[in-house]
DNA sequence: AACTATTTTGAATACGTATTCATAATCAAA
DNA sequence: TTTGATTATGAATACGTATTCAAAATAGTT
């Protein structure tokens, strides 16, 4: 179909090796002759085609990315940060949107029939099998804002536990005496560390605390917080486990027409844009997502320089953004 | 590096050229020399190579997605769509964040380089040369919720200018006299499209109105809203570009205490899951996501299977909900 | 059984590039 | 100039698959 090397090599009367040690790169070639083949490839419209690139080097310059929830903005902002990151290094991005709220086998065999130079799983949890697919094709993969019980991997993600404690001592520091924590999916890493954190330091002072079960959307944040009213005991502050749960909480209340920061506090997590909004102006936690796909991406363009599969946890701290609601 | 068609082909005592018929289907096969050789396959955990098919074949089952705009979360929502419908098919989704304004050459080099089957262009805009890079190679490109002023594309979107006619009729049924439209981009076809057939009614029925330039933000529908009360005249009717802007709107009278609907009414566009939260309620026009996202993908598979490079303008009609914010 | 028509299979080849290995060209030093 | 060392180039090959072409096996018919 297009133009191909053989084609630029006979224009530029040179061989095919030669055009190719052209734009490969980092091989030997005059001055002159570079400049003759740029200038047939430039006349040809010529590029090198990827795929039979790929076939010789076993390597692309695609990386994984699994995606689930959409819904909730701070996971596009993060799809945007890797985009232009990898951008930059010249990488492009497979993009898989699993809709199961575990990383499907289809979409494992996806990213494995491209041979993806690496995975990203932002979202998603993963079981025993995925592990061992990309273990035994060595592909490195990282685990973003999530990781499993397994320690087998490389993960990045802001330190729950200890924000989850810091939340507590400054709402405790604000005059809160009873809190109530609305979780995530029970099943995610994120939701169950941020409370641990902040369980931990209000037993530590002997507190009451309540916690209820939800599912990082708005509607559970705002339902659940409709439970919270009907059972007549407003406590002094809520933790949402993510800000549009949070956001789904303060609508309630303001549906029930109860003061906040006055009658009770509420503080979110992500520290996703809207909650900057005047409607919200939401005391958060801030994940600091540009840090945290900076290293992503660090370990990720060393493993695919050297493959050594380690494994680790890193933990890019984030620090508490506080705004009206508390 | 992995396993190849040779291995299993060894493992299940055939030719290399069987497994390959047992895997690219459509192909004669005995049954028992395909269970043979799936068998063999799974001990193996063998995936044929993609690379080394899209050689031969020339073609990939990879559709190049360009998105400019993550902010809004209509366009998570289209990408979400498309991954999906795309997946059934068995096509991945290479995704291109592009920055700017216009794609650019990057982001086309791109697309190239993995020869990718077609190109959808949700939100940038896009170019003369884009055009004929695209047409040389023969591959299918769609514009999604976007025109250009040159007729040569197929584009896909919903009746801009008629949704845009039946808002100011709605508005006037109401009993609105004088109107207000906050503009997205000045250069998109979409703003410029509502737009007209907004003005053109309220023309038609001699009422004032008046456009303020903004930029399909929240912060934008904001500062617009706050430069509009300064200015010391209520509309009786907002219509902003896109829902978020509508929010920015709306919480702009909020906290200058003008009550919506009372005193003035919003209407956004898009229908994003937002406009359902309590805090905004607002009225706006759906913009059907599933089937403009059926609608493209049939014309990219169709012309997929035979390049024409038809082009045309299709447009998925929309409806008004009406909310409490009207 | 004998033959033909059809289906299934394997060997060989092509796709477009990177890379090894050998050869040719250039350079440095005497 | 001669020699030796370095560099630039080309021919050949490999990557993993789809596909053509011929041979083998099977099914169908008499």
């Amino acid at each position: 179909m297009g133009i191909n090397a053989k084609d630029v090599a006979r224009l530029a009367g040179v061989s095919q090796s030669t055009v190719s040690r052209v734009f490969f790169g980092g091989a030997s070639v005059t001055e002159k002759t570079r400049k003759k083949v740029l200038a047939a490839a430039e006349e040809l419209g010529y590029t090198p085609n990827e795929f039979a690139r790929s076939l010789i080097t076993n390597k692309t310059n695609i990386i994984g990315l699994v995606m689930k929830g959409v819904k909730n903005p701070f996971y596009p902002q993060v799809l945007k940060e890797f985009a232009l990151e990898f951008k930059k290094l010249g990488y492009g991005i497979l993009f898989v949107h699993t809709n199961n709220y575990e990383i499907e086998k289809e979409d494992i065999s996806m990213l494995l029939k491209y041979n993806v130079a690496g995975v990203i799983i932002t979202d998603a949890a993963l079981s025993l099998y995925v592990t061992e697919d990309f273990k035994k094709n060595q592909i490195p993969l990282v685990l973003f804002n999530r990781k499993t019980e397994k320690q087998d991997f490389y993960s990045v993600g802001t330190n729950n536990m200890a924000a989850g404690r810091k939340i507590a001592e400054y709402l405790i520091a604000k005059g809160c005496t009873d809190m109530v924590y609305i979780s995530g999916e029970r099943n995610t890493s994120t939701s169950i560390e941020r409370e641990k954190g902040f369980f931990d330091v209000l037993e530590k002072h002997q507190l009451p605390y309540k916690r209820y079960d939800s599912d990082f959307s708005y509607q559970g944040g705002y339902e659940t917080t409709k439970k919270v009213i009907s059972e007549g005991n407003i406590p002094s502050a809520f933790f949402a486990a993510n800000d549009i749960m949070a956001f789904g909480v303060l609508d309630a209340l303001r549906e029930h027409s109860i003061a906040v920061p006055e009658e009770t506090k509420v503080v979110g997590f992500d520290n996703i844009d809207m909650a900057n909004w005047p409607t919200y102006n939401l005391t958060t936690w801030e994940q600091p997502i540009s840090d945290m796909v900076q290293e992503t991406v660090k370990y990720m363009m060393s493993e695919i320089e050297e493959y050594t599969g380690r494994t680790g946890k890193v933990k890019i701290p984030g620090q508490l953004i506080e705004r009206k609601t508390t």
